[in-house]
DNA sequence: CAATACCATAAGCTATAGCTTATATAAGTC
DNA sequence: GACTTATATAAGCTATAGCTTATGGTATTG
């Protein structure tokens, strides 16, 4: 149902590559922030973002936020992307069909 | 390689209104401009934006051009979601395995 | 060919997304 | 308990996305 924000989240460059890192494995902020071209608040900002259209989840380790891709938000968005895929792909054909 | 236009394009709440009017048939963009709530220039603007996307395609008829969306921009996008979904799946699920 | 209908483009406005620096909060370290 | 480290939040700046009105170009119609 909410698949707009993970659009919104996703649509980004700089929150996408934050996600595409954040897909395999977890990472703490300061390490993202390392690797990104942004500054350490920009990169939380981000994240709060991916969070908010629960596309990761964080796990608190001490003074450190470990934060990982999780399924919940992807899982809209793809349910919503192949619905799509098939009402296009279907009234696509239908248009090319040759009605000979 | 261009999923980042099709998520850009798709982000827009307005764009994806349109967009989703023309997963089913073909309009023209007068059609589009009486139903949305902007104006027509706004749709055609926003149309440049979902072809640039190739999320849709234009035939001309006469005077009228009628969109409609297409499988290409999609596909690219859907494969990409797809190569996410494998990767965060994996790792969630390593994540959370219990290793008793 | 004058008038009309359809669409795209131009130009300008405004809200806001994404960035920055500065600072607050909290946890570990000596 | 001072000091450092890790992160979030606040505040402010700037570029731009999306909207508008105005207009240009191109078919269609009488």
């Amino acid at each position: 149902m909410s698949y707009g924000n993970a659009l919104t989240a996703l649509a980004d460059p700089t929150r996408r590559r934050l996600y595409e890192r954040l897909r395999r494995r977890p990472h703490t902020v300061g390490e993202l922030a390392r690797l990104a071209r942004v500054s350490q608040p920009a990169v939380s900002q981000h994240l709060k973002v991916l969070s908010g259209a629960r596309l990761v989840s964080v796990r608190p380790d001490g003074v450190r936020r470990y934060y990982q891709a999780t399924p919940e938000g992807l899982r809209d968005l793809r349910a919503w992307l192949d619905a799509m895929w098939d009402d296009v792909l279907s009234a696509y054909a239908r248009g090319t069909t040759d009605p000979t």
